[in-house]
DNA sequence: TGACACCGATGTGTGCAGACATCAAAACTC
DNA sequence: GAGTTTTGATGTCTGCACACATCGGTGTCA
């Protein structure tokens, strides 16, 4: 019970539009979701707001409450990555990640190279070397929390706030690939030495070789989870035009 | 009146709490804001149940509705970055999305080179001949919405949905940029040659080229803009952990 | 007779007011 | 200081009035 009403209704409404169980162009009426979630007018009313903040649905006069293409969805909301992650277009969500990241860590690790403030570059070398020694020594748990770090520290010391926000869903990537058995017993031991080398160029300031570390990392990262998104078709989000 | 008055709740309560005037801990009580915006409780209670989606507040029994820190806000929502255009933080936030857009387009003109339809393609290259077209003649009208349509077309050929939703926040910086006549009269002739490379590279299915082509357009830009976010102080969002 | 413009009925979201339930901070008791 | 009670804010529910997009009927004109 720890958890609202509101809440759950969002969670049950936006899993089951993300799902596609709830199809785009579909309409439900405020009154006939009371009943079915068996909850009042307002929590509902609240629920179908922030639904429509992430762009899953519209509300009309007269229509009711039509569901969104895809296409209107909000990618960067924390709640429609998780809903996507659980869902069929799972892989397709990993992918978009991961694409993400290869583009914006590079950027990152020469940003935190010119600007990190020095605390930063310090625990970024000392993550770097524990989690090498954790992948010598095989602790899975251990590695990835030291990688999840790792990662976070680096994007945090980039000083710009959107690729710092990317931590959780960084997070989300390496915690799934782990659960989804993908990491091996004892990981790659250039990756392990990327790491280092790219915690050592930042904390010396040295923005070209922290860049090149993080694609090298980036490159092995996207080989060794393509696999998982083979069969998913790309989806081309329609230019909008006024 | 097309703007609810839940709408425009929230447009007043998100441009205060980002402007600071309701400043980090700030607490409000809903009853008071019933009276503040004079409207009724669910109006108010459906607008801070957005807020609250997107980081701004949190809601707490017996103490109230308090205003979260900057690190809480979701940096990627387009009514967060609409508000902080707007704000004292207009050149952090440029600098961000510019850094963010320097990391991505190359990345998503490579993509598009490997992925983009046939017809997004012959788009791509027509837009980018009307483009310089336009750049010649000194249509700085119809030059802001081909260089628009350009990125647009490009982020949507990449068939990664987050970056192709990232063309309203790129709409915004350029059109901000013209507006506020950071725009010379006549485009610099290589930035409008890159432009037509890249979209011809793309056509060709010639990633390299059209990568190193998006980051030089890139990297004019950022030189071109950076005088706007030279005072700007860098905020570094601390690495939460759970 | 058929096509089209008008207009009122209908249904649905929007906004309002008031009540009770819940629960955590704060005050109190021992 | 630990446990208990009080208190005050959000959470939830309900009935009502209103705004307004849609639909169907009516009337007009060709």
């Amino acid at each position: 019970m720890s958890t609202s009403l509101h809440h759950r209704a969002i969670e049950n409404l936006g899993t089951r539009i993300i799902t596609g169980e709830l199809p785009t162009g579909h309409i439900m009426l405020a009154e006939h979701l009371e009943e079915e979630l068996k909850v009042s007018r307002s929590v509902v009313r609240e629920a179908v707001r922030v639904l429509q903040s992430l762009g899953l649905v519209e509300t009309t006069k007269r229509v009711g409450i039509r569901v969104l293409p895809p296409s209107r969805w909000n990618p960067f909301d924390p709640q429609v990555i998780r809903w996507r992650l659980s869902s069929d277009a799972r892989g397709a969500q990993l992918r978009s990640l991961i694409e993400l990241r290869s583009a914006v860590e590079p950027a990152a690790a020469e940003l935190a190279a010119n600007n990190a403030p020095a605390q930063l570059r310090r625990e970024l070398v000392d993550i770097a070397h524990a989690l090498r020694d954790a992948g010598h020594t095989g602790d899975a748990q251990k590695f990835l929390e030291l990688d999840i770090a790792f990662h976070s520290v680096l994007l945090s010391g980039s000083g710009n706030e959107m690729f710092a926000n990317l931590m959780g869903q960084v997070a989300e990537t390496l915690t799934g690939r782990t659960v989804h058995g993908l990491m091996p017993d004892h990981p790659h031991e250039g990756a392990l030495q990327w790491h280092v080398d790219l915690a050592e160029a930042v904390a010396a300031g040295d923005a070209a070789t922290a860049r090149d570390a993080s694609e090298q990392i980036m490159r092995r990262t996207t080989s060794r989870l393509s696999g998982t998104w083979t069969d998913q078709p790309r989806v081309f989000i329609p230019v909008r035009r006024n």
